[in-house]
RNA sequence: GGGCGGCUAGCUCAGUCCGGUUAGAGCGCGCGCCUGAUAAGCGCGAGGUCGGUGGUUCGAGUCCACUGCCGCCCA
C-alpha cells in the first residue's frame, strides 16, 4: 500500500481523448435543440448592438477551406463581441445570381439551352443556386459556425431585389447613373459585356504593324518636307475607327530620314526609338535633321492610312517611350485610354463593330462590311499595302484578355451601356474620404483601397444576360428614347417585391411601366431594357437590403471580414453606392485575410493537394473542427499562409496540450465548493496570488488582440500562458498543495480557489475558438453561477489588483532558470533526479535580484518566507551566502547563465518524506513506524492505516 | 507594366509602427528527469550572414534607397 490513498489528486469529467470528430456532432446536436443562437438573442436584446455584415459566398459549389477560414474568423468575433455582452447577430447570406451559375446552368443544358426561354434560364438557374445554398449551409453550421441559419439572405429574395431596386433609383435620382457609348470588353462569342473579373489573360499572337500618317498641312513644324507620322499598333482591326495620333507633350520626337526596302523615307517617331524603329523597318542610312517636343506638334493634321479623312495629333499623358513609336494610334471606340483621349478632345467615338464582331455600314469601307474582326487584319493589310502606308509587319507574342467563359480572345468595342458615374457630385473624392474614416485591419488596406478608387473608371454596371437583377428602364418604341426615373423603378420594385423579378422577363412594357407613361414624341409603347445589372451591384447593395431594423441589424454594420481579394470587388462596390447615397461607408471597420498556399507558398486551387488533404469532409470526419479553427489562428491569416497536413499536425499536439492543461485545472477542483471554500485574495498563498495577477494581466492582452481583430494572438498569448506560466511553473509547484496538503486546510483552498478562477477565465477566452472543447469544458466545470452554454457567459471582468508581485515573480523565475541550468548536468550523471534532490547556495550580486530573493521574499511571502520560496523554486535547499561574513563563502559558485547570479548546486542531505516526497529538515520517523514523513504529513499516518486496515478487511470478506 | 503585401532557426510563425541587453515561440532534432496530469508532465541543449546590396546612426531584423524571389489585385 502506496501513500498515493492518501492523497487528492485530480478528478474531472473532462476527458483526457477529445474523440472531436464524434463529440462535435453531439454539442451541435444539443446546441440545435436547446436553439443556442435564439437564446443569445433574447439573452442580449436590447443590449448594445454590434454588426457584423456577411459578406455572400457564391452559391456555385461545395465550399472549400478557405470559405471555413472566412467563416470561422466572423464565427470568432461575434462570439468575442456576444460574450463582451453585445447584441451580435449574425446573418449569412448567399449571392445567386451571375455569369458561373448560367455558364454552368446553359453548359449542362448543351445545345438545348438555345430553346430555353429565360424564364427558364431563370428557373433553373435558381434551383442551381437554392441546391448550393442547402448544401454550403450544412458545411458551415459543422464548421461551427453560429447563426441565423433559418433566415439567410439571398440575393435572389424578392425582398433582397426591391434594395437593388431601391438603391438604383436613389442612384438615379442623385444623377449618378449615366447611359452611353463606352468601350468596354466584349466577347464577340457570347456577345456580352465582361467585367475585369471576367477577363482572364492568357498568350496570344498578333500582327505587330507599323502604319504611316502623313502630315498633311503645316510642314514647316517638321522640317518644311512631306513626312509621316508612324505608329505602332497589334490590332490593325482597329485602324478603322481610328480618329487620331497621340504623342506625349514632354517627349521628344525625332524627324527621321533613312533609306528603305523601297524609296527614301521621312518619319517621325520618338527620339528613344528611333533604333528600335528602324531596326524594324530594316531603315538604313538614317539621318535626324530635326527633334521636338511633342507638345510642339499638337494639332497638326494626318491623313488616316487608307481612309478618306483627316485625323488629329493630339497630347496624351499615358504615351511612353518604352515601346512601338511613341505616337498612339487612338480609336475612342475600342480602348478605355482612346476613349478618355477622345472625351477629352471632342474625338467622335465610332465603333464599326456589331454584337457578334462584324463590322457595320460605318466602316468606311465597301468591301470590309460584314467582315468579322478577327478575320479583319489580313483585308486591312491589304488596305495598308495598297496606299503604301505599312511601314512593318511582324508576329507579336504578347499577353492578351480572354473571356472567362468560352476562352477566346475579347475586344474593346463602344456600346451603349449603363453607368455610375464615379466623378458625378465628387463622389471619388467622398469615397476616399470614407476611406480614411474606416478602420483598416490590417492597416495597409487603406493604402490599397484608396488606390483603387483612385484609380478606378466609370463603373459599367450593365451585362447581357439572364440570370440576375433586370435593369429597371423602357424605350419609346417610337424614338427609342429612354426613360429611367427614381419613379418609374420604384413603380417596378413595388410589382417585384409582391410577385418576383421574373415579371420583367414574362411581362409586356404596357404591364410594368407605370399607368400613363409618355414619351416626350407623344410616344406611348415602349418596349423593357433586356440588360441585367452586374452582380456586384447586387451584392453591393447588400448593406441596403440585409441591414434593416427586421433582421436586428443597424447601418453602418461595425465590421465587414472577407479575403482581401474583396478590396476592389464587395467592400469597393458597397462603398460607392453607400457613400453616394447615404453619405458614409457601410462599415466602420474592414478585416481582410488571405489565402491558402500549399507549402511551398504557391496559390493552391480547389482541385490541387492542398485543398484536396484538407477539404471540410477530412476536417469533419478526421480532425475535427475545434483543431482546424486553431490553425485557422495559429498563422498569419492576414497574409496567404499555407495549409497541409503535414503542417496542420503540431496543431493537434498544441490542442492537445491546452485541453491537457484545462484538464488539469478541472481536476484539481474535485471537492472544492467555490462559495464556501474560497480563500480571500488577501490570504491567499503568493503563488496562487501572482497567478490570479498574471491572470488579470492576460485577459487585458487578450482583450486587446481580439478587439483588434488580432485572434492568431489572442490565441498565442494564451498558448504561451498556459505553457509557460502555467503548465511549466505554476500548475507543477502547485500540484505539492493540492495533492498533499489537508484536504480542507487553507493551502489546499487557496490553491483551488485560484484553480477556479483559471478555469472559469480560461475557457472563456478560447470559447470563441474552440467552440465545442471548451463547451465541454464548461460541462466539466462546476460552478453555481454558470449559464447553461459558455457561449451565454459574459467576458470575465479583470480585478488589477497589485502588480509588484509581478515583477516580483519575474526575478524568482530568472533563478529558476538558472538553477535548472545548474542542475541539469547533475541530472546527467545521476546525482540528482528531481528538483527535491537539490540544495543551492547562491549570491545575488545584482541588488535587484538580492532584493527579491530576501526582502520582497519576506515581504510577500510572510512568517513561512523560506518554505515559501522553495515552494517557489522548486528545490529543497535555498541558501543566501554571506561572504561579508566569510570570504570563503564564495568559493563553488558559479555563473548561471543568468547576470547577478551565483550558484552553487548540489545534492541535498536531506531525507524524504515518503508522503509528499519533499526532502525537508522536519522529516521523522516515530520509533514505531516504517516510513519516514515530514510535520505536515504526519496526521496522514493514521488516515493511511485505517485504509490499509478497511483494505486488508474487504480482501477477507471476498476471499 | 502599375498598386499592395511577404521573405527571421530544418518547418510554421512572433518581433518591424515608436532603432538599443545575449533576436523569441511551437513543432522537429539531441540529451536527460519524473512516474501522484501518465496514450500525460518537466528540464537542458544544438540550430539563425533576420532575402541581397548600399546608406543614415554611437548603434539597424527594425529607418531610407536600390534590388532579387514569392503572392494578391489590376493592366
Amino acid at each position: 500500500m502506496s501513500w498515493k490513498k492518501t492523497l487528492n489528486l485530480p478528478i474531472t469529467a473532462f476527458p483526457m481523448k477529445a474523440n472531436l470528430v464524434a463529440r462535435e456532432p453531439e454539442l451541435q446536436a444539443r446546441w440545435a435543440e436547446m436553439d443556442l443562437y435564439g437564446a443569445i438573442r433574447t439573452a442580449r436584446a436590447g443590449k448594445e448592438p454590434f454588426v457584423l455584415h456577411d459578406g455572400p459566398p457564391y452559391a456555385n459549389g461545395d465550399i472549400h477551406l478557405g470559405h471555413g477560414l472566412n467563416k470561422s474568423l466572423k464565427d470568432i468575433a461575434v462570439r468575442y463581441q456576444t460574450m463582451l455582452g453585445k447584441d451580435a447577430p449574425y446573418v449569412p447570406g448567399w449571392d445567386c445570381h451571375g455569369l458561373p451559375i448560367e455558364h454552368a446552368v446553359t453548359k449542362k443544358l448543351g445545345k438545348t439551352a438555345r430553346e430555353k426561354s429565360t424564364i427558364e434560364i431563370r428557373r433553373l438557374c435558381r434551383e442551381f443556386a437554392d441546391r448550393f445554398v442547402d448544401l454550403q449551409r450544412v458545411s458551415f453550421q459543422r464548421y461551427g459556425i453560429l447563426g441565423d441559419w433559418q433566415n439567410p439572405y439571398l440575393t435572389t429574395d424578392p425582398q433582397y431585389e426591391a434594395g437593388v431596386l431601391e438603391g438604383f433609383a436613389e442612384l438615379v435620382d442623385g444623377g449618378y447613373v449615366t447611359r452611353g457609348l463606352r468601350p468596354i470588353h466584349w466577347c464577340v462569342n457570347c456577345r456580352t459585356a465582361l467585367a475585369e473579373a471576367e477577363l482572364e489573360y492568357g498568350p496570344e499572337r498578333s500582327p505587330s504593324i507599323y502604319v504611316r500618317f502623313a502630315v498633311t498641312g503645316e510642314l514647316a513644324r517638321v522640317g518644311g518636307e512631306p513626312t509621316d507620322v508612324v505608329i505602332w499598333t497589334t490590332t490593325p482591326w482597329t485602324l478603322p475607327a481610328n480618329r487620331a495620333v497621340a504623342l506625349h507633350a514632354d517627349l521628344d520626337y525625332a524627324v527621321v530620314t533613312h533609306d528603305g526596302p523601297d524609296r527614301e523615307q521621312r518619319v517621325l517617331v520618338a527620339l528613344p526609338l528611333v533604333e528600335k524603329y528602324l531596326a524594324a523597318v530594316g531603315g538604313t542610312d538614317h539621318k535626324v535633321p530635326l527633334v521636338v517636343k511633342g507638345k510642339d506638334l499638337a494639332g497638326l493634321k494626318l491623313a488616316h492610312p487608307f481612309l478618306d479623312r483627316t485625323v488629329p495629333l493630339v497630347l496624351a499623358d499615358y504615351v511612353t517611350a518604352d515601346d512601338g513609336t511613341g505616337c498612339v494610334h487612338t480609336a475612342p471606340g475600342h480602348g478605355h485610354d482612346d476613349f478618355d483621349t477622345g472625351r477629352h478632345e471632342g474625338l467622335e467615338v465610332v465603333c464599326p463593330v456589331g454584337r457578334s464582331g462584324l463590322y457595320d455600314e460605318s466602316v468606311g469601307v465597301p468591301d470590309l462590311v460584314g467582315v468579322h474582326v478577327f478575320k479583319a487584319n489580313e483585308p486591312v493589310l491589304e488596305l495598308l499595302r495598297a496606299k503604301g502606308t505599312l511601314a512593318a509587319l511582324h508576329e507579336f507574342d504578347h499577353s492578351y484578355p480572354h473571356c472567362w467563359r468560352c476562352k477566346k480572345p475579347v475586344i474593346f468595342r463602344a456600346t451603349e451601356q449603363w453607368f455610375v458615374s464615379v466623378d458625378h457630385e465628387g463622389l471619388r473624392e467622398r469615397a476616399l474620404a470614407a476611406c480614411d474614416d474606416t478602420t483598416w485591419v490590417p492597416k495597409w488596406g487603406h493604402t490599397r483601397m484608396s488606390a483603387m478608387v483612385r484609380d478606378r473608371p466609370d463603373w459599367c454596371i450593365s451585362r447581357q444576360r439572364a440570370w440576375g437583377v433586370p435593369i429597371v428602364a423602357f424605350y419609346c418604341e417610337g424614338c427609342d428614347t429612354v426613360h429611367c426615373t427614381a419613379e418609374i423603378v420604384r413603380h417596378v420594385r413595388d410589382i417585384i417585391v409582391a410577385e418576383g423579378t421574373d415579371v420583367w422577363f414574362e411581362r409586356s412594357a404596357d404591364e410594368l411601366a407605370p399607368p400613363g407613361l409618355t414619351c416626350g414624341c407623344g410616344g406611348t409603347t415602349f418596349r423593357t431594357e433586356t440588360d441585367i445589372f452586374d452582380v456586384w451591384f447586387e451584392s453591393g447593395a447588400s448593406w441596403r437590403s440585409v441591414l434593416t431594423e427586421e433582421r436586428g441589424l443597424r447601418f453602418p454594420a461595425d465590421v465587414y471580414i472577407e479575403g482581401h481579394d474583396q478590396h476592389r470587388g464587395w467592400f469597393q462596390l458597397s462603398l460607392l453606392p453607400a457613400v453616394a447615397t447615404r453619405g458614409e461607408a457601410p462599415f466602420r471597420t474592414v478585416v481582410t485575410h488571405g489565402f491558402f498556399t500549399d507549402e511551398r507558398g504557391d496559390k493552391v486551387s480547389k482541385s490541387s493537394g492542398g485543398m484536396k488533404e484538407l477539404d471540410p469532409k477530412v476536417v469533419f470526419e478526421q480532425i475535427g473542427v475545434d483543431i482546424v479553427r486553431l490553425f485557422f489562428v495559429s498563422g498569419s491569416y492576414f497574409d496567404d499562409f499555407p495549409v497541409s497536413r503535414r503542417l496542420m499536425k503540431p496543431i493537434s499536439e498544441q490542442y492537445r496540450k491546452i485541453r491537457n492543461t484545462l484538464r488539469f485545472i478541472l481536476g484539481g477542483l474535485e471537492g472544492f465548493a467555490p462559495r464556501e471554500d474560497h480563500v480571500d485574495i488577501a490570504h491567499m498563498r503568493a503563488a496562487d496570488r501572482w497567478v490570479i495577477q498574471a491572470l488579470d494581466d492576460l485577459v487585458v492582452a487578450v482583450e486587446a488582440a481580439y478587439d483588434g481583430y488580432e485572434f492568431q494572438r489572442a490565441a498565442a498569448l494564451l498558448r504561451d500562458f498556459m505553457d509557460h506560466d502555467l503548465s511549466a511553473f505554476y500548475l507543477d509547484l502547485v500540484k505539492d498543495r493540492l495533492y498533499c496538503a489537508s484536504r480542507q486546510g487553507e493551502d489546499r483552498r487557496s490553491a483551488q480557489t485560484a484553480l477556479f478562477r483559471l478555469a472559469a477565465v480560461l475557457i472563456k477566452l478560447w470559447a470563441p475558438i474552440l467552440v465545442h472543447t471548451c463547451e465541454e469544458a464548461w460541462d466539466a466545470f462546476e460552478s453555481p453561477a454558470k449559464k447553461t452554454s459558455v457561449h451565454l457567459e459574459l467576458w470575465p471582468h479583470h480585478a488589477q489588483e497589485n502588480r509588484d508581485r509581478r515583477d516580483w515573480m519575474v526575478h524568482l523565475r530568472r533563478v529558476r532558470t538558472a538553477i535548472e541550468r545548474q542542475v541539469d548536468p547533475l541530472r546527467k550523471e545521476k546525482i540528482v533526479g528531481s528538483g527535491q534532490d537539490v540544495a543551492v547556495r547562491y549570491l545575488a550580486t545584482d541588488p535587484d535580484l538580492d532584493h527579491a530573493l530576501w526582502t520582497d521574499a519576506q515581504r510577500f511571502l510572510g512568517d513561512g518566507w523560506k518554505d515559501g520560496l522553495l515552494e517557489l523554486l522548486g528545490v529543497a535547499e535555498f541558501e543566501r551566502v554571506h561572504v561579508e561574513e566569510d570570504a570563503s563563502q564564495r568559493d563553488g559558485l558559479l555563473d548561471g547563465g543568468v547576470p547577478g547570479l551565483l550558484l552553487e548546486v548540489h545534492r541535498t542531505e536531506l531525507e524524504r518524506c515518503e508522503r509528499c516526497r519533499r526532502r525537508r529538515r522536519d522529516v521523522s520517523r516515530p520509533s514505531d513506524a516504517d516510513d519516514l514523513l515530514c510535520v505536515r504529513c504526519e496526521p496522514f499516518r493514521s488516515q493511511k492505516a485505517a485504509a490499509e486496515k478497511a483494505s486488508a478487511e474487504k480482501d477477507d470478506t471476498g476471499a
